[in-house]
DNA sequence: CAGTGAGCGAGCTTCCGCTTGACTT
């Protein structure tokens, strides 16, 4: 609550305070919490994270020096470090509470070392849960900062960085400007464009699968039961000589089988099966999941959001007993603790839970609450009793062939944590085997009513979703629960991959139906399975990709990450020297960045699509500083090379010599409109058509090879109409100052300047004199602002 | 905001993980 504005006022409240004991945890929630438990002798203050890092300019790391890290404040952090600063100073003892795994680990030293902390005041305290149990215990059992462990952090910190600011400046050079590379984004670009190549190369194949649908014999008013044969027809001839035979076969049951079964809850959310079950059930992207459950997290009603612990406390588990038992009974209770099966874990948090279990919905806005409901459910189902299910195959002989015809069934016989949740499942649901089934005795004979044997495709990998995406980096052990969502942004903002959807292609199924002893042939159109939201790689993903694996496979292989884990966790056991381990990684590396750099020409991805039928120069399509591009002639051709920019959704790999020869037609002139001329044509953000010395927008629909007048002038008038709306006073005395509104409210524009309209002011009422006083303490404002603002503060 | 792509050369871009606000033309 003790909002600190101003340096007196943190001054004066240490003073009062004479704070005898000050606890550093890395989240501000986390504090409010803790200190409840802790008393008043403690102070509990968050250093948001870490608060020092390698210094941004050059590499950051003394490569002659041993590698010694260059470390700096973060420049966010200053003011935290201030106002720990004077807390620490007149404590008697600092605890440093960070998370207990590497990261953690480092951020409790570097904060011994920034705040100049002598041995003797540390004490270094751990929790895996936030419960008053946990706390107390953990204070009672202090122990020192694990250098070891810190060392362990430095090396992969270290490596991140040469690994990044190696490479990166090497695709500058190579590629294209302002790319990156690293070992987490890198591997998950080539995950998307290895899934890609595997689609291109798919070839799809299709077989006859037969189904029958058949009653018993005696009275015709029981259940049908939908069996299907055991084997599949490649030929469509096959398939129909089987039904041809089926026409005057006889049909019997041969056995009946029944089997219990069980089936068993998920465990308890992570960061990466939330963000996938978001996504399944919820259609949330990644990104939304996270700021939900951050929402969740600050209001208390869900622990920590960024973890890969299935592991519930103590509390959590006496929670779920008491609501179980009163809510569904004894018999649907089943405490469980569930392992980590994932390689990397560090387990420094509980799973994702609901602080109180008892609630079972909360406030919020609908996306907060279908979040928690989801969250509820899942970890109340993670306590509760398997569901057991008998399951039952019918088997039918048919007279003449070896082969049955299989009919199979489910019943729930006790639904267990059915009763609360179940997972979802990425793959397509294929037929689930959940049919009622009638009671047929073993040796009774069927007939069919209908048997159809029906072509089916068989279908490529799907693409990777955002979550998809994330399951499989987990699986590989590659990024960590607070970097899973930033990745994937990272990745679209270089513009490797995009996201998308993918219309489902049409194609022909025959079907062929026996029904009363005739068969039946139709053909029906069917399309093979839509994708939405699924990431594709670009023309520039493909690329870069194919540059690492080119010269830096040992980099972008899957196992790299692993490797290096390998080796940090001997640093951490103590058994090796992080600058050692850095030195023989570097050696090898650092000799291939230079190879690269002297030897190897552009790397442009160019490809040759043919000749100019009008200059017989030659037609490349490759990736220039700007982007995917088209190009006839070469620098030694005589007359100048001409150049065009790709159009969206046109690709390098896919592009013909005839679309390419079009994009030369820009700017095209479409006519005339107010007598004066138009013309669409290609611009850096896109296609746009020009009017009377100004720009306006196609939108994404439009193809710019084909809009004519009328569709320009209907852009022209929507984008005035759109303007006109956005004023909201004029002011003749003054013609060059309107009242706007804008993306961010609004605002008043003067010449070539805006200013921020004041909230709680009515922008329609304001007047000229209003609105040069507004001005006029902007800019004043601004200067004073700019007199002592740091620079380098972060942009978009 | 707006038609770049040669070549020159200035100055800029970039990593992964830990955490939240600040504040936008």
């Amino acid at each position: 609550m003790n909002n600190c504005r101003g340096d007196w006022c943190c001054i004066l409240l240490a003073m009062k305070m004479m704070v005898k004991n000050l606890v550093i945890v890395e989240s501000p929630a986390k504090a409010k919490t803790i200190e409840k438990f802790l008393g008043k002798d403690f102070v509990v203050k968050s250093s948001f994270g870490h608060v020092r890092d390698l210094s941004k300019k050059g590499l950051g790391v003394e490569v002659e020096k041993g590698f010694l890290p260059q470390y700096e404040i973060s420049p966010d952090k200053e003011k935290v470090i201030q106002e720990l600063k004077k807390l620490a100073k007149e404590a008697e003892l600092v605890w440093l509470a960070s998370d207990e795994d590497r990261e953690g680990e480092a951020i409790s030293w570097h904060l011994a070392e920034t705040l100049k902390l002598e041995p003797a005041r540390i004490r270094r305290i751990v929790f895996h849960e936030i419960t008053r149990p946990a706390i107390e215990k953990a204070v009672q059992n202090p122990r020192e900062i694990d250098m070891n462990l810190v060392s362990a952090q430095q090396a992969r910190r270290v490596l991140d960085r040469l690994v990044g600011f190696e490479l990166s400046p090497l695709l500058w050079k190579k590629v294209k400007p302002a790319l990156s590379a690293g070992r987490v984004q890198s591997v998950a670009v080539r995950l998307i464009v290895e899934r890609e190549e595997e689609i291109n190369n798919f070839v799809t194949q299709s077989q006859f699968r037969v189904t029958g649908q058949f009653l018993q014999s005696g009275a015709g008013n029981t259940l049908p039961l939908k069996a299907e044969y055991q084997q599949r027809f490649n030929r469509e001839d096959e398939a129909a000589s089987f039904l041809g035979h089926c026409a005057g076969a006889s049909f019997r049951v041969s056995s009946v089988e029944k089997k219990p079964a069980r089936r068993s809850p998920a465990p308890p959310f992570t960061t990466s099966t939330l963000q996938q079950e978001a996504a399944r059930k919820l259609g949330f992207s990644v990104a939304k999941t996270m700021l939900v459950a951050q929402q969740l997290y600050e209001s208390g009603k869900i622990t920590y959001m960024r973890t890969d612990s299935v592991n519930l406390s103590d509390l959590a588990l006496g929670q779920a007993k008491e609501l179980i038992t009163a809510s569904f009974g004894e018999r649907y209770l089943h405490l469980r603790k569930y392992k980590t099966k994932s390689k990397g874990a560090q387990e420094a948090h509980e799973a994702i839970r609901p602080t109180y279990l008892s609630n079972d919905s909360v406030g919020g806005d609908a996306s907060q609450k279908k979040l928690y409901e989801l969250i509820w459910k899942r970890t109340v189902a993670s306590q509760m009793s398997d569901a057991e299910i008998e399951r039952t195959a019918i088997n039918i002989d048919v007279s003449g062939t070896d082969q049955k015809f299989v009919a199979k069934g489910e019943v729930i016989t006790f639904d267990g944590f059915l009763k609360v949740y179940m997972e979802s499942s990425d793959d397509e649901p294929e037929d689930r085997d959940d049919q009622k089934l009638p009671a047929v005795k073993k040796g009774e004979p069927l007939h069919y009513s209908s048997i159809l044997a029906e072509q089916r495709y068989t279908q490529h990998q799907p693409r990777y979703s955002e979550a998809s995406l994330v399951k499989k980096m987990e699986e590989l052990g590659i990024g960590r629960p607070s970097t899973y969502a930033p990745t994937i942004s990272t990745i679209q903002k270089r513009e490797y991959v995009v996201k998308a959807d993918k219309d489902g292609q049409t194609r022909q199924v025959i079907e062929l139906t026996l029904y009363a002893g005739h068969i039946a042939r139709m053909v029906k159109k069917e399309k093979s399975f839509a994708e939405k939201s699924k990431l594709f790689p670009t023309d520039l993903g493909i690329l870069v990709n194919q540059f690492l694996e080119q010269y830096f496979m040992d980099i972008v292989d899957y196992r790299f990450t692993a490797d290096v884990e390998e080796a940090f966790d001997e640093i951490a056991s103590g058994k090796s020297h992080w600058n050692k381990m850095i030195a023989s990684f570097y050696k090898k590396f650092h000799q291939k960045i230079e190879e690269t750099s002297d030897n190897t020409q552009r790397f442009s991805g160019e490809k040759l699509l043919g000749t100019d039928p009008v200059s017989g120069k030659k037609v490349f399509a490759k990736i220039g500083r700007y982007g995917p591009m088209v190009q006839i002639g070469e620098t030694d051709d005589e007359g100048p090379v001409k150049f065009a920019g790709l159009l969206k959704g046109q690709s390098i790999a896919t592009i013909t010599l005839e679309e390419a020869l079009k994009l030369f037609s820009f700017p095209r002139e479409i006519g005339d409109f107010e007598g004066k001329p138009m013309a669409v044509a290609i611009g850096r953000f896109g296609p746009y058509v020009r009017h009377n010395n100004k720009f306006y927008s196609l939108t994404s629909k439009d193809d710019p090879l084909r809009v004519e007048a009328d569709r320009a002038i209907e852009i022209i008038l929507a984008k005035r109409a759109k303007e006109l709306s956005n004023i909201i006073k004029k002011f003749d005395e003054k013609p060059g100052l309107t009242i706007l509104n804008g993306r961010f409210g609004p605002y008043i524009s003067f010449g070539k300047e805006n200013f921020k309209i004041p909230k709680g002011q009515d922008p329609s009422a304001l007047s000229l004199a209003d609105c040069e006083k507004i001005m006029a303490a902007a800019a004043d404002s601004g200067k004073t602002k700019s007199g002592n603002t740091r620079s380098g503060t972060k942009k978009k």
